[in-house]
DNA sequence: CTCTCATTTGGTAGTCACTATCAATTGGGG
DNA sequence: CCCCAATTGATAGTGACTACCAAATGAGAG
């Protein structure tokens, strides 16, 4: 994995890209071992030695550095290259395999971690739930796509909502649970959608 | 300290519920007027007529002005005292029944003003999806009584996910749509929850 | 009716996330 | 080697929120 867009590749990116590797890691750090809202901003800054202000240009927001998730972007690219004859359903487990199969065990046990410090902490929980939101809106794009309907029609933005609520309450029973595999229950979850939530 | 709870008396509580009220009223008009972000505690107060100090005594946030939903504790009042042999959506249904035959015209007029507002301000919008998240606990126990499992359970837990995703993509929708009628949305969403979410 | 006491209030000072701005530094191309 | 543009750090703010203290006030006791 080199770079995505055009070609930057000079010292002065390589710097940059170390540099928000850095907060990021020194953030994790320090949101494992003090907390998260007992850890500051200038802290963070100062384990990664720059300036508070730097901090901002690289972060948004004190969350963002959390917040970011690697796998999203690819998570949905590879949900809509699947082929077009799968059910949007289907088209889901697909990804989830795919996730399975591309993922290394360690980058995977960061993800973990990180899942678990979102998913626990209330302020960056709040922040995570909206994104699921924006879920919804891309799941009934996905959707709409494969049934020939429009991503406006109540079916389908309906169904996109029960999906996404069905992936929240698995990753919140998997965050709440330290042994849980968040991909095996994702599986179960969407079995059991699939077979018409049945109870 | 005699008694805490359900106590109608004095001056001194009338004038609290008074105040409460005003902040309350003051915050909303000033967040249609000016929109929330750009609106301060300290504009809120002094439209009030009290200190700032006071605000954060009576609201822990200001998020909360808006946050508090009046009809949340009757809804889950109104859900687990539905009769034990209805099925869990079942129950549902009849409390979105019940909210539209007890709450009148105009309290539901300024409900939908409100939900508008939680719905599009993005500040807002991800504090309300983390009382969603707060739902499905709700839920998985409302099901978890009406059918003699678990809580825990893990069906319960995904089928309570999948309801409140389903009502996440009604408000969401409902708040898109300023012509829409959230309850008419959300008994089409749980009717098409209920045939299986074809589509 | 008044005195006392607990509650409520306003004000002050401080912390922290975040924004705006500006001057100094630094890497890279010519 | 030098100049330009990107990057950085420092400074000064704003706004939400907390901690604390001192003044005001309602309510019951006498």
């Amino acid at each position: 994995m080199t770079s995505s867009p055009s070609e930057p590749s000079g010292l002065r990116e390589r710097k940059k890209a170390r540099t928000r590797a850095a907060i990021q890691r020194h953030a994790l750090r320090l949101f494992r071992e003090q907390g998260y809202s007992a850890t500051t901003v200038d802290q963070i800054a100062a384990a990664a030695e720059i300036s508070p202000s730097t901090f901002f240009r690289y972060f948004p927001t004190k969350e963002a550095t959390v917040l970011y998730d690697a796998f999203d972007p690819l998570l949905i690219a590879a949900t809509f290259a699947q082929p077009a004859e799968l059910s949007p359903l289907a088209a889901l487990r697909a990804t989830v395999d795919i996730i399975r199969e591309q993922v290394s065990g360690e980058e995977w046990k960061d993800e973990r971690q990180r899942q678990m410090l979102v998913f626990r902490e209330p302020e960056l929980r709040s922040a995570i739930m909206d994104r699921f939101a924006e879920g919804i809106e891309l799941l009934a794009d996905m959707a709409a796509q494969r049934t020939g309907r429009s991503a406006g029609d109540f079916e389908v933005r309906n169904w996109a909502g029960a999906v996404v609520g069905v992936v929240m309450a698995a990753f919140l029973g998997a965050a709440a649970d330290p042994e849980a595999d968040t991909l095996v229950v994702l599986d179960r979850a969407v079995a059991h959608l699939e077979a018409g939530l049945p109870l």
